[in-house]
This record gives C-alpha cells, structure tokens and sequence, in this order.
DNA sequence: AATTATTTTTAGATTAGTCTAAAAATAATT
DNA sequence: AATTATTTTTAGACTAATCTAAAAATAATT
C-alpha cells in the first residue's frame, strides 16, 4: 500500500460522502462539485484511483470504493473527526472553527498518532457536530435521530447534530445559546412560515424552517 | 503575502538552519544535501524565492534570507518545536519519534491554531529536545550551554540539550536512563579513546566520545 | 598563469494535478 | 425513432517540482 497524496486521499474521501449520503455510486459531476474541480480532472484521477485498486471504475457508470478504498476513508473520517475534538475540547475553538483546519490535519500520516490522540481524548465516539467516529477497525456508533423539523408540537428533543456543517450555521446556533446537549420542546408550530417556537434554558424562541431542518435531536 | 507551498516552506527553513550554523550564506549545495536532492532543483527554487523576495539571491553566490523570508522561517521552526511539545507532553511520545511527525505538523496553515496550541501547553520556552522555541515575535531564548565533553573532572551540569537529534542517538539515551534535567558529574577522563565516566542518578557509568559530543549540559 | 577540480546553472524531460475545448456516450424529449 | 440535452471522456496545454546531462562559472592546484 504505496502511501497516497493529498489529494488521492481527498478524493477518496469526497466518493465515500457522496455513495454515503445517497447510497448509491459516484458520477463524476458529483465529485467534481465536491472537489470544486473540473469534470476532466476527476475522470482523470478516478483511473488513477482505479490502477491503483482503491476505486471501482467502469467508463460512463460512476465510482464505488472498493473494501480497500473505503478502509482508507473511513479512517481518514476517523482522523478528521478526532482532530476536531481535540481542537474543541482541548484548545477551545468553537465548533464552526474547526472544519478546516481539521481538512488540513486529517493528512498527517503516522497510524501512532491517530491511536495515541484517541487515547488522549478518551475515545470519542462523537465529533463537536455529533458525527460518529468510527473506531479503529472502521465501525461506526449509530443512534437514531430526527430533524428537529419533524417533532410534533409536545415533543422533546435532546440536540444531538447538525445536518449543515457551515460555520455560518454554527456561529447562529451559538448566538442562540443553542448547543449539542440541550434539550428543546417544540411549543408551537407556524404554518405560515414552517417556524416554530420552542422551550430552551427556560427561555422561548422561534427558529426558522431553515434551521429545524439543519438540526438533530433524539427525541423522548 | 501568497501562502506558499508544503516544499517552499521546506526550503526556507533549510536555509534558515544552514545559515543560522555557519553564520553565513546557504550554498547551493549545502542546501542540496540538506533537501535530499540535486543542485539543479536547489537551483530552480533558488530563483522561485527569490522572485517571491523570499531570499537574497545572487547566481553563484549561495542565498541569505530576507527579512520576510526569515520571519516565516522563524514561525515554521516555533510551530515545528510546539507541536514536538505536545507529542512529548500530551501524547507521551518517546523524544527520539516526534521529529518526523512535526516535520508534517508543521506546515499546518492557521496562525489561530499555533497560539492556542502555545496557551495550551504553557508557553513553553524549549522544546523536548531543549532547542529554544522562538516566541511570537521570532524572539529565542538563549541560554549558556555547554558540550559535556567540554566538562573537566569534577565538574557537574545539568542536561539542557541534544547536539545530534536522530532517533538512534535519542534511544540510546533512554537506554541509559539519561533525559533533560538530570545531573552529572565527570569524574574520570580516559584519554585512551576520550571516553569519560560519569555519576548518574547516584550510578557510575561510561559515555563514549561521540555520545559527550552530543550531549548539552549546563554547567554549575 | 595555466590547468584541473568543484560548484552552480542551464537545457530538456518527466510526473501529478489541473485547465479548456472538443468528441463521444448516455439520458431525456419530442 | 429521431432529435436534443446532459454527462463523461479524450485531447492538448499549463504549472510546480523533480530528474539527468551538459555547459558555464568559480575555486584550487600546479
Ligand atoms: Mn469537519
Ligand atoms: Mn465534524
Ligand atoms: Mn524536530
Ligand atoms: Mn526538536
């Protein structure tokens, strides 16, 4: 397993989120959108990746990470993931801060470092957004969540996510005193507008469709 | 300021470090040997600094950093010797692992992360290896140190530092118990192969040549 | 001072990753 | 089924960083 470049591993990583997230194969569109590169240069490096095993190409019918592949994404989400506790819990950045500079982190390669950082963060299961990290051999924590959007006026929810990752987003939700842990009672629900009013820290607010439809939490 | 490559960096810190031993211009050469490779690359990137007014460069006149250029030097050697810290202090790596790690953590981009990281650790002033960690300002500390090969019989130090910094030498020093901060004592000078014997930790013990070459103390 | 050795630079190629424009394949519409 | 639109691939070119081999400049030696 020759070591891969920066950019092979951003790759990898881009075909993992998008077969992920619609559970199906990558087209080369989507992942020259992720990439925010050309469509060419992804055909390019997509027979790069497939010479080299990693990815399963077939002209004209999109990608899907082979075991090997996938194995290597999977702990590149680790590392990232990691990277982004220990940014939050150890050095104090705020949770919209840390994305970025983890995309840079993400990349050191020393397998040592991954297991002793875990060991330093008490082995996480979860990234400062509520994403699972996946373990060592690649297996990811699941719980059941649901949009906020669709809890009935009554419900309770405990935040456990956020669906977007922009650090505008997050940077509103702080204003909001609104954190991953809190709890949230859905008081009242506008048709007019899809917003709804809760109940959080004892105090009344009303968030935009927009935003319960970007927030997670587990309801009970 | 355009940011610069992962090897740009690279370079500048080379000819930083040549530079700051020999207290004159870096050789084309010199560099080369540091890089690990040809003259004609070393060239090559000579003129690309020198077009971004990085370094002072004259054809066959070997290179000198510019003031901008020795900033950005300054701050990759303090982000180099922060990360090292952490690797030794938080993640409980032996001294003689870190340095190939801090060679990729260092050029992580986010000037954010470098304070933090400094608050973090306790403004550390010397890194594991007790090289001196610039602050901020590009400022070292400076301390007197000596040789312990210097040491005539009878006279004690304290060990501030490491003149060689390969892993091998770094573990053998384990091997002999022999960290930062401990005492010694010369008491016998062997001319035969200048080879001295040493109090250690209430222990005697023999150090060769090489090893008092590489070892800094500070005397009293 | 002339010759030889060393160092440095130039010239020309190569590879990874990117681009635009054109061609080919697939999908959608009439 | 034929035409049109979209997606994907190919072709050709560019930049950063590297290499080897040859040329030029400098340093060392006779
Ligand atoms: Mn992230
Ligand atoms: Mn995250
Ligand atoms: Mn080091
Ligand atoms: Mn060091």
């Amino acid at each position: 397993m020759e070591k891969l470049s920066y950019t092979e591993e951003n790759y990898l990583k881009a075909i993992f989120k998008i077969c992920e997230k619609s559970n199906k194969s990558a087209s080369t569109n989507a992942i020259a959108k992720r990439m925010a590169t050309s469509a060419a240069s992804v055909t390019d490096m997509l027979q790069r990746l497939a010479g080299k095993l990693l990815i399963n190409y077939e002209k004209y019918k999109g990608v899907t990470l082979t075991v090997l592949g996938g194995k290597i994404a999977t702990n590149l989400v680790r590392k990232h993931r990691l990277w982004e506790v220990f940014l939050v819990e150890k050095l104090e950045f705020s949770w919209g801060a840390v994305h970025d500079i983890a995309e840079e982190l993400e990349h050191i390669k020393s397998e040592e470092l991954v297991e002793r950082l875990d060991q330093f963060l008490g082995q996480p299961k979860f990234d400062p957004h509520g994403d699972p990290i996946p373990d060592v051999d690649g297996n990811f924590a699941f719980r059941k969540k649901n949009l906020l959007s669709e809890l009935k006026k009554g419900e309770k929810g405990i935040v456990v996510g956020v669906q977007e990752h922009t650090a505008s987003f997050l940077d509103y939700l702080d204003q909001l005193n609104l954190s991953l842990g809190v709890e949230i009672e859905v008081i009242d629900f506008f048709e007019y507008d899809e917003s709804i009013k809760i109940l959080l820290n004892q105090k009344e607010t009303i968030l935009s469709q927009k935003v319960s439809q970007n927030l997670f939490v587990q309801k009970g």
